[in-house]
RNA sequence: GGGCAUGUAGCUCAGUUGGUUAGAGCACCGCCUUGAUAAGGCGGGGGUCACUGGUUCGAGUCCAGUCCUGCCCA
């Protein structure tokens, strides 16, 4: 015995399995396996069935293209949510969908092959959006995040688009349904309607002519007067019905002349003088008296139209600019999107005299262009104006003009009939429904609150093919049948054999299939896929027996304030008259360090740009790296990413992997029996480090129950580092060592460290889903901490006078230490166990029992030798230890050299080791 | 151009109803330790609180305006 040289294997050092390096790429694919194997999941609803539901209900991502950091942001928020709720003691299942129509995936599919019939597009289109749920899935899986992923709901499922299809024949039999004509992008080399994304801008010469309108009744003083309008499609003119002026704008009235005799009275805004005079050569005669006066001044006076036997109405807008043109603006309803706007605002018909190969038609009012095509007029129409008197100058114009991307011909706007949602119906029923939401942050309220307050009526048809059809039906004479009777017998079919069966079918199958005459035509048009997501409450919260609706919570990006959030309320409001949420939360979206957008298109081969995709990190770091990110920013604004920022949260990974890696070790030979309740001979540091868990405790309750994660992860991060890892850590290590290891010192200790890894675990399991379930597997439990709940704060765990006599203590602590370190930094010592240290106390306060108890007090400290004293102020000073050193606890104390069967040994230590 | 947000150390963020010298974590620098060791401890440097003006004894905090950035519109 005596002759033990090396009294470290004396010393009872921490020892554990876990190990330090996480390798989180190799351990989480295999906890996962393990879950999926034990259902992990399932077992969690049935374990929570019974208790109070948490329904958060999943916003549908677009099953098209890779999960990248912002998608990933977003289904781990979800998922901290769920895990916390359920930890927190609610039934909380959660059922991840997937948005699969569309232009996007549609569009994919139409570029791959030419000629392809609308069965065949939305065959490979379903392909295409099965092919990256599954990718998407596989991301969301390996992130941790739970949900009934073999059960999801997708837009695409025949039970989803029956959904669909009632919730639409609720609005017709509400009489929400009309249909008109609206100006869409139109291809005449394709007979299609486009997307703004199939459009390809290129250059083009137009004319670009400026043309008179006369005042019908001028205001006095201007007799005579005529509005001047530039244009660049004089195609459209016979189509115009309105001038817009600026209500704001000045303009000048006056008489003009040209070097070639021609005299005119116009009406010019008054920053466009000058571009004008220049085309035109028309001089505003200075010599004559002119007028000025605003542009609301002519709201609502009448303007005759050039060639067409009617006037136009002279509106006042707010999209007239002043940068090209004459500040009068050419209205046509029917070929623009702002003309159309400006029609709508001011009952002005949608006039659009062109056929779908860009044709004029007879509602052209001029017989000698009908059947003409509508690039080829601009000429002609040009000479009327010329022969009249109408035409003041006439250039010609190079601009970025838009294209087919197909057939490359330039794109017309032109009216096509249309469906509508009456917005007007349902406004006020859906302002009221806001304020019976929970917003978070609090503006989402005013946000959504404006949008729904201005938003016009929905245009819900689409001319595609990848969607949901539109289902009404045509007599033989054009009349359109838009009956809920048969929308509800289409929905029928649609649920046992899908929609694809609209496209599979003939007119006469589905005439007879809905008992409709034979000569019955069905429609071509699909809804706006914004329904499909809208109608998830009616679909998937409804139907799903683990559901309901209205959910507790929706939590999206903050453009879906516009789309998902508004389009389910909306839709919502038909189906049932009341909002499908009860609370609504918002993120901000993923920008880079410099607080810029990160766009698509800085990704891929040859970009610069930094990997945005989850799995680059999930692969690189670990799935719980990006949900520890997550957790650690402030997703109510913008989130802020770059590789660096990642490489800063891995930093906080590894602080609490090791704290828990000691924590553990300090375990190894725990007296499980024991460490089942607390001793009651708790010393001060371990009443205090309770005392800090109850508090953290309190504080990661409230932060979870407000869905501020950063909270949690901030609380534990300073918990760990300044309370466990420099302090109750640090200060236990020599008892945790040294002491015999049944001293009783010792094993409350030890009992109090189960407690505090087994809190601190549990807390964190929400985000740290493999970290803390890998904890929890060493701490011997079997079952997953996932089917836990946390450990609230126990009112056990407060003590009288603890944390203010630790306040104090710290405040000696930092003095002692600044001294210890100035003797360091003189090289007088190394360790603070080579020091002495003559502590001076204040003669008032630090009246704590512990100020007079030497052996804590050098415990605290880490000291083997200290003095105490009081005088007038905090002081310390430090000197050499003279005591010989213990070899086994290394701390330099009077006794060494006393014990005779072990001389290089203090007294505790000599005892431990008999 | 409009609406809604946002702006505090190199980075991510705290800063209660206005009140000492504006804090934390990470990063950085120096030292110690080698019994948490691809770890740990101690000490330190670093900020005109976006800008301008105002209210006040006193403003990061309240008011007005400007600018940056984001989302949604036009």
């Amino acid at each position: 015995m005596s002759e033990a040289k090396n009294y470290k294997d004396t010393v009872l050092l921490p020892k554990t399995d876990f190990p330090m390096k996480a390798d989180l790429v190799i351990r989480e694919p295999k906890r996962l396996e393990k879950w999926t194997a034990e259902n992990l999941y399932q077992q969690i609803q049935s374990q929570t069935k019974g208790k109070p539901t948490f329904i958060l209900h999943d916003g549908p991502p677009f099953a098209n293209g890779d999960v990248h950091m912002g998608t990933a942001l977003n289904k781990v928020l979800k998922d901290l949510i769920v895990k916390s709720k359920t930890m927190a003691g609610f039934h909380a299942p959660f059922v991840p969908g997937w948005d699969c129509h569309g232009l996007p995936i549609e569009f994919k599919v139409v570029k791959s092959a030419a000629g392809l019939t609308p069965v065949q597009i939305r065959t490979l289109s379903e392909a295409e959006a099965r092919k990256y749920i599954d990718i998407q899935r596989a991301s969301f899986k390996r992130l941790g995040v739970f949900g009934d992923w073999e059960n999801p709901y997708l837009t695409l499922d025949p039970a989803y688009e029956s959904g669909i299809l009632r919730t639409f024949g609720k609005a017709v039999e509400k009489g929400l349904v009309y249909r008109m004509k609206r100006p869409v992008l139109w291809s005449y080399g394709a007979q299609t309607a486009l997307a703004e994304a199939e459009v390809e801008y290129k250059e083009k010469t137009s004319p670009a002519i400026y043309v008179k309108f006369a005042l019908v009744s001028p205001p006095p003083g201007s007799e005579g007067a005529s509005l001047v309008i530039w244009t660049t499609t004089p195609w459209t003119l016979p189509a115009n019905l309105a001038i817009a002026l600026h209500p704001e704008f000045d303009y000048v009235s006056g008489k003009f002349t040209h070097a070639d005799g021609r005299s005119k009275t116009l009406v010019i805004a008054k920053s466009r003088l000058e571009a004008f005079q220049a085309a035109t050569g028309f001089i505003l005669d200075t010599a004559h008296p002119s007028d000025a006066f605003k542009g609301s001044a002519l709201n609502g006076s009448d303007a005759q139209h050039p060639f067409l036997p009617r006037t136009s109405k002279v509106i006042n807008t707010l999209f007239v600019t002043d940068d090209t043109g004459t500040g009068a603006v050419h209205i046509a309803p029917g070929h623009g999107a702002d003309d159309y706007q400006a029609g709508r605002e001011h009952g002005l018909d949608i006039l659009s005299p062109v056929d779908p190969d860009g044709k004029y038609t007879a509602e052209c009012g001029l017989p000698d262009f009908v059947g003409k095509h509508v690039f080829s007029s601009n000429e002609g129409i040009i000479e009327i104006l010329a022969t009249n008197g109408a035409l003041l100058g006439n250039e010609k114009y190079v601009h970025q003009y838009p294209h087919c991307w197909r057939s490359k011909t330039p794109i017309i706007f032109r009216a096509v009939e249309q469906f509508f949602i009456k917005i007007d119906a349902i406004r006020q029923k859906a302002l009221e429904q806001i304020d019976t939401v929970t917003w978070l942050p609090a503006w989402g309220r005013n946000r959504i609150y404006g949008t729904v307050e201005s938003r016009p009526d929905w245009c819900i048809s689409r001319q595609r093919t990848w969607g949901v059809p539109l289902p009404v039906f045509y007599t033989a004479e054009g009349e359109i049948i838009m009956r809920t009777d048969i929308i509800g017998k289409v929905a029928d079919l649609v649920e046992k054999q899908g929609t694809n069966l609209w496209f599979e079918k003939d007119d006469a199958w589905w005439a007879e299939a809905v008992g409709l005459p034979a000569d019955t035509k069905r429609g071509n048009d699909t809804l706006d896929v914004w329904i499909d997501s809208g109608c998830s409450h009616v679909s998937v919260l409804d139907q799903h027996p683990e559901l309901h609706c209205p959910a507790d919570l929706y939590i999206e990006a903050t453009d879906q304030h516009r789309g998902w959030f508004q389009s389910s309320l909306m839709m919502s409001i038909v189906a049932r008259n009341a909002a499908p949420y009860k609370s609504v939360i918002t993120h901000g979206f993923v920008v880079d360090t410099s607080g810029k957008k990160i766009s698509k298109s800085d990704q891929g081969a040859g970009k610069s740009a930094k990997p945005m995709t989850a799995d680059h990190y999930y692969n690189k770091y670990g799935g719980d790296m990006v949900r520890l990110w997550v957790s650690s920013v402030d997703y109510q604004n913008e989130v802020p990413f770059s590789e660096e920022l990642f490489q800063q949260t891995s930093e906080s990974y590894r602080r609490i992997r090791n704290t828990f890696r000691v924590l553990l070790g300090n375990l190894h030979d725990e007296n499980v029996g024991q460490a089942a309740r607390l001793p009651e001979s708790l010393t001060l540091i371990d009443r205090w480090i309770l005392e800090r868990l109850h508090n953290l405790s309190l504080e990661c309750e409230k932060a979870y129950e407000s869905y501020d994660f950063r909270k949690v992860f901030t609380v534990v991060n300073q918990f760990i580092s300044a309370d466990l890892s420099s302090l109750y850590i640090d200060i236990t290590k020599d008892r945790m060592y040294c002491d015999a290891a049944d001293s009783p010192r010792r094993r409350a200790t030890q009992s109090v460290i189960r407690e505090v890894t087994e809190t601190l675990c549990l807390w964190l399991a929400p985000i740290l889903a493999f970290t803390a379930d890998e904890v929890w597997e060493h701490l011997g439990h079997t079952k997953s901490i996932h089917l836990q709940g946390f450990r609230l704060a126990n009112p056990n765990h407060v003590f009288d006078g603890v944390a203010t006599a630790v306040e104090d203590l710290l405040k000696a602590r930092a003095v002692i230490q600044q001294a210890i370190e100035a003797a360091r930094q003189a090289k007088q010592i190394g360790s603070n166990l080579e020091a002495t240290v003559h502590l001076t106390l204040p003669n008032t306060g630090f009246d704590h029992p512990v100020f007079s108890d030497l052996p804590t007090l050098r415990e605290f400290f880490i000291l083997s030798d200290l003095h105490l004293t009081r005088a007038e102020t905090l002081a310390a000073t430090v000197e050499v230890c003279t005591n010989a050193k213990c070899e086994r606890c290394w701390r330099h104390l009077p006794d060494v050299g006393t014990h005779e069967a072990h001389p290089t040994l203090c007294g505790r230590c000599e005892e431990a080791v008999s």
